[in-house]
DNA sequence: AGATGACTTTACAGCGCTGTACATTGTGGT
DNA sequence: ACCACAATGTACAGCGCTGTAAAGTCATCT
């Protein structure tokens, strides 16, 4: 059977294609009667719109893009189910763009929009320098995910990093331990979140009296959980004394949970592990894991509305939207 | 400044609208000086194709949508991964429809191609008959992943739930286990998947001799893994004797070893324990989880594949693709 | 009664692209 | 030199919808 169009509904109710889009759109001048008779005919045809021509007559596409690097990872999970959410609330749909890490991938989301298919982009960007970011962007409605490494014109969405660092360090030094490693330094990695997170660890222990020392920064060599797991084993092999590790991300602390475990280091006993994202994760592994909990539906929320206002022909400078987190504490890292 | 449209650049080459799109298409018969001037012309303009105005043009979106439960679970999450990887290689966007098991939602799923948007729909049903589906879906191409309750005329992917589950088990009798528990029946769940798991399950024990205990059959109030949890201290608590469980799924399996855990049975000395989908979790887990593997990538694969015939034009009769799986053995519950 | 203005409905161009039918050019055979 | 035929390029309609401008309708005001 042909697909049916406003002009068949519009023949069969008699009217003009234009009524019918009225209808269909809930177009306010309508008669009741005009409007009873025109959604008998579109529920006897079943008709739909086809919403590509309406996008082309109308220029919008009612879709927006979601960049990220891993949908397979329970942060990017996450924020994707919430953003899905609100997308859809508000009448949008949302499209992935996985872009592994890949900066050609990154390169290509930028460009999206010229090619008429998607009205914004959320973009969480891994690779690519914010500076490049906003050189290539346009004027593609564009909101950020994440950290930024310059005041651009670009608007994003973050937590304060230093602030959760900060929080995350304090609520260890608390619980009385002293010597606290910064698990998450990983090579290659450009993006600024991580700098701010360590920055926060340090000031929060310099703010607590206690000595900086390097060594207990520990660094990966890749993104994988088995990478923390070696960063981890490395450390006490060389007999590095820690009795806290706070983690970039709940994936590198289950790995520095599993290498604590094989070498006999009671979790959270002899260490206090406090992971960060809050993801499902935490809830999975054993000992349960504290995590610095990013308010991931504020995030989002911010996210669309920036995202929103772009869309609709806001134009001002970029903004730079904090938004809450806290500390979810659990077993790897209790309180007191 | 304006969008480039085809017959600005046109208008630069001296040339028809026709002769650009056949350039930018890479139509055969076009000689390659003319090319080359067309080219230059796309390139100092910077001309990027509309896809809106294309797809009206063609009738095809080049996207398809992706419809599953929680794009969050890690299963859905690594399946989303996987066909979000597979669609780009093979030149198509996804979008992502997020059901959330909500029956609406399901429906909904079915009439996006009456919508003009996607040209095919690969979707995971939780709440929906398979019967209701086959009914509603017209000529939608469609490709269903999981189990069906009869034999229709959609199209689906699979693993042999049967199977699978009478190897999980088999693999627990192996190492001397007897008395083997199956979670994950769930009030409200409608799919055909688990009871062919259970089937499996039961065969298994038929087959080793064993006698069936409808006692081992734990039922949890929600698709949570804490109804897991609660359903296995349950057990526990009511004295059932059991030295293996068998779990619908990963995050069951999460839930049962925290059960296990704080009721002091050991992991896998006292009680091993399979989890279901080998997803991410299974490695974070405390013991690591054996894992019922399906080949995701082979799902994912497949799924695509027959959904590329139907939207291509195949009208047979719905075909059902079994791939394999395999137990990823890990130490919740070890080999001998 | 005729004019006024608010509310409804209509007609039609046009969003940017591609498919079709046709015009033009070039090649080789006779 | 002429014709048939293939290879290239062109013109234009039309995909299904919405925006705009204009036309029609009707109650109210003078």
């Amino acid at each position: 059977m042909a697909r049916v169009r406003l002009i068949d509904v519009a023949e069969r109710a008699q009217v003009s294609m234009k009524t019918v889009s009225n209808v269909v759109n809930g177009y306010a001048h309508v008669q009741p009667a005009m409007r009873a008779r025109v959604q008998a005919a579109i529920d006897e045809l079943g008709y739909r719109p086809n919403l590509t021509a309406r996008r082309l007559a109308t220029g919008r596409t009612g879709m927006i893009a979601l960049a990220m690097p891993e949908i397979d990872h329970p942060y990017f999970g996450e924020m994707a189910s919430h953003l899905a959410d609100i997308a859809l609330e508000r009448g949008y749909r949302v499209i992935i763009e996985q872009t592994l890490s890949d900066p050609e991938a990154e390169k290509a989301v930028l460009q999206d929009r010229e090619a008429g298919l998607v009205d914004g982009v959320i973009f969480q960007p891994t690779r690519m320098a914010t500076l490049d970011i906003a050189r290539l962007h346009d004027d593609l409605p564009l909101v950020l995910l994440g950290e930024v490494d310059a005041p651009v014109t670009t608007d994003h969405v973050m937590i304060d990093n230093v602030a959760a660092a900060h929080d995350a360090v304090a609520h260890l030094l608390a619980s009385g331990r002293q010597r606290v490693a910064f698990l998450g330094l990983v090579d290659g990695d450009i993006t600024m979140t991580n700098r701010r997170r360590l920055l926060g660890y340090q000031e929060a222990l310099v703010a607590a009296g206690v000595r900086l020392d390097p060594e207990l920064v520990l660094h990966a060599h890749g993104f994988d959980s088995h990478d923390a797991e070696a960063a981890v084993e490395a450390a006490v092999e060389r007999g590095l004394e820690f009795d806290a590790i706070l983690s970039r991300d709940d994936r590198f602390a289950a790995g520095a949970l599993t290498a604590l475990r094989r070498r006999g280091r009671s979790v959270p006993d002899a260490v206090a592990v406090v992971g960060w994202d809050d993801s499902a994760i935490a809830g999975y592994t054993s000992p349960t894991l504290t995590s610095v909990a990013p308010d991931k539906r504020a995030l989002a929320t911010r996210a669309f509305d920036l995202l929103h206002e772009r869309m609709h022909g806001h134009h001002g400078a970029g903004r730079h939207v904090v938004v809450p987190h806290a500390i979810a504490v659990r077993a790897s890292a209790p309180a007191g």
